[in-house]
DNA sequence: CTTATATTCAACCATATGGTTGAATGTATT
DNA sequence: AATACATTCAACCATATGGTTGAATATAAG
């Protein structure tokens, strides 16, 4: 709650696809800059960039081993998330229309 | 995962505190434009643009009744989150370090 | 010492974002 | 019909984002 500006950067780093396949792909373990580099049809310079928003993010967290640098998933921000979107479960959790249809309702009563 | 953009968009919108404000404060039930902009320090303006951006992302819904725009929140996207940051669930589950550790050692056995 | 590899830094560009103000639209109220 | 209210549209502005290329840095290897 303190620090809100941690989480929006998360967030927006999570909303870019090239970044959620770096974060998922680090689920398999650390990799250098090249490494995760390598699927994206993107210059080297661009991923390494993306890293940048997601450390930034506090997403990952690199380690410097020789002249690579190792990038490892960090869990704490997508627990938060997780925790986060969860506070709306019971708006997915059944008779989700009858839910839905009752808000609306109830909306127009005490308009 | 035909259609990424839907979901990169919703994490996009909820990046935004404001935004973020707006889906907690309609778990409460469904609102018009200018109710939900009250709490803001913000024009009239700015926060329509806010909920056309979450319309966007199909977080919230809108029904006219008269001449009031009435949003309501809708469950799918937020679902799809909480889905997807659940798959990192083992990453922060007990011996959160014990295993960020395991796989930094792991990584440089077999590079 | 020279060269190759891994990575970032810096500048640049196009487009998106978040906000403002002022005018326009549509619906209520009198 | 005149006026007030709820909301969007349009233009504008500053800054952020996502990408590129080219040069710089640092470590490794011949």
């Amino acid at each position: 709650m303190a620090t809100t500006a941690r989480f929006d950067r998360a967030l927006a780093a999570l909303a870019h696809p090239a970044r959620r396949r770096i974060v998922e792909r680090l689920t398999r373990g650390p990799a250098c800059v090249t490494d995760l580099a390598a699927p994206f049809d993107m210059s080297l310079n661009g991923v390494s960039k993306h890293l940048k928003v997601l450390e930034g993010a506090g997403l990952i967290s690199r380690t410097r081993s020789g002249r690579e640098h190792v990038l490892s998933l960090k869990p704490e921000p997508l627990r938060q998330l997780h925790a986060w979107s969860g506070k709306f479960h019971r708006f997915w959790s059944d008779r989700l229309d009858a839910l839905e249809d009752h808000l609306k309702a109830s909306k127009e009563d005490n308009s």
